[in-house]
DNA sequence: ATTTGTGCAAATCGTTTGCATCTGA
DNA sequence: TCAGATGCAAACGATTTGCACAAAT
């Protein structure tokens, strides 16, 4: 059995702290534990005032200003992808692969849209330009 | 020949009236100088600052709570298509069909995406969702 | 030791709101 | 007349920034 200190880093936190180095992040422990959160549970879509919250529940409790850093440094890093769909808030996917969304009207809520969508016919893009994104989103309302 | 008085209005500005009116907006002095601005050039996507620029620099001063109302009345009586892309700005579109967009990345720019862009095998919308909308986003960038 | 990140509070940006005044029907 | 619009300024929510302090390499 291995020595363990009071202060010494859960395993699941120092897993975190290697993912953060492997992608050239200081694994400040601010970072380390907003990533716990951020990837705990799977994908998920989240803002940054969300996040903190989440963070403070969980009895960490950082900065706006630091969250938004973090959530910037890990979109760079492509940890995360950054979805601007509503004007007004930004919502960081914790699913980096190449998907769509649902994007649930007077709720602001993000879904994943599964499968793949089949995009044709689509024009060329402005001279000079170069395509770096396809995204797609599906606009859906609660039935009345 | 009919009388012409200093005040009379132009027959632009009758006709802008006359749409306010058809599509059930009081035909304000503001609203009749917005929608002359708006609609004078074709199909264009403008917020509400480049908007209120673009009045300013014709002679027509309104204020932005103006500018806004204004955009927000014209889009629920169906005269503009708000499109939300870029967090923090709100675009409206005057091509109210149904049509998608290249988005310019780092300029912020809009542009209309021409011919018809075949969407397959979506999937459906989670329980008890209706689909209002589908809106493709092609994210480009100036060649390097 | 040096670089990089953090926290706080103030600043900014786009947008909305409250309210007194004005205006079109 | 009078519901509905306007203008202004203050309020707002999300995000960013400046700067002194703290922590990672």
């Amino acid at each position: 059995m291995e020595h363990a200190g009071a202060i010494e880093r859960p395993a699941i936190l120092e897993r975190m702290a290697a993912e953060l180095r492997r992608s050239g992040l200081r694994p400040t422990r601010q970072r380390v534990e907003l990533g716990r959160v951020l990837f705990a549970k799977g994908c998920r879509h989240i803002s940054a005032e969300e996040l903190r919250a989440e963070a403070a529940a969980a009895g960490v409790q950082v900065s706006l200003a630091t969250v938004y850093n973090a959530l910037h440094k890990f979109t760079e890093a492509g940890l995360l992808r950054e979805v601007a769909i509503d004007s007004g808030r930004a919502y960081f996917d914790t699913n980096v692969s190449d998907h769509h969304h649902f994007f649930v009207e007077d709720e602001g809520q993000l879904i994943d849209l599964l499968g793949d969508v089949e995009i044709d016919n689509l024009p060329e893009p402005p001279e000079g330009m170069e395509i770096t994104a396809l995204e797609l989103v599906v606009r859906v309302r609660r039935q009345t």
